[in-house]
DNA sequence: CTGGATCCCTTATGATACTG
DNA sequence: CAGTATCATAAGGGATCCAG
């Protein structure tokens, strides 16, 4: 990733990184456990499978998940998150209190 | 905001509320203090007018930040925060510490 | 000062079909 | 099983100009 003159801040940098429109909930699932390809795609049954791909290497590419390849056939890919990713952890339990809470707001609204 | 399917788990609500590209950084402006619409433009120099528009008008709409207008010449316009909007605080904070480790991580790489 | 109205462009996302 | 390739569309963001 380029570090251009906006990098600079924290809340920049990590707007960039949750761009993705499911990044969130994929780092939600791999927080939780290792994963297979075919296992986040049953997880996720909102993405097709080229959608999902591409947002895999685009976490692969910022850091977040490392990607494990088995030499075998059949093939076999694990996802799980890097430090970085595991360090995402206290923002994914506020993001999911706050969610909770805005969720509450909309029934009542 | 439309009630869809989807919209039951906190992190695909969250997703969706973070999608526009400033709004981070809008948040943690409007956190620390209630701003006029040309403060916030000085504070956010890369954002055009009308993007800035746009973007607070999404949060407007997404119940996260209050708009009020004072009727005077010229025109006085105020953003803060709603409550929601302020309970999205432990988000920023950690989010803040996340995009900071990540920002030393990109240094040594 | 605070925005509205347009037009344009890039990027993100999706559908579909094919492959080692 | 885990992708790739291609094509199509949609949405977000930005530039510019106008206005109460």
């Amino acid at each position: 990733m380029e570090k251009d003159l906006y990098g600079v801040c924290p809340f920049v940098t990590a707007q960039k990184i949750l761009t993705g429109k499911w990044t969130l909930l994929i780092m939600h699932h791999l927080n939780l456990k290792t994963m297979r390809f075919s296992e986040l795609q049953r997880a996720l049954p909102h993405l097709t499978q080229s959608t999902l791909t591409k947002q895999l290497r685009m976490m692969e590419g910022n850091g977040l998940v490392i990607r494990t390849v088995y030499s075998q056939i059949p093939p076999k890919v694990e996802y799980s998150l890097s430090d970085l990713g595991y360090e995402f952890k206290p923002v994914l339990s506020t993001l999911e209190t706050w969610g909770n809470k805005y969720l509450d707001f909309l029934k009542k609204n």
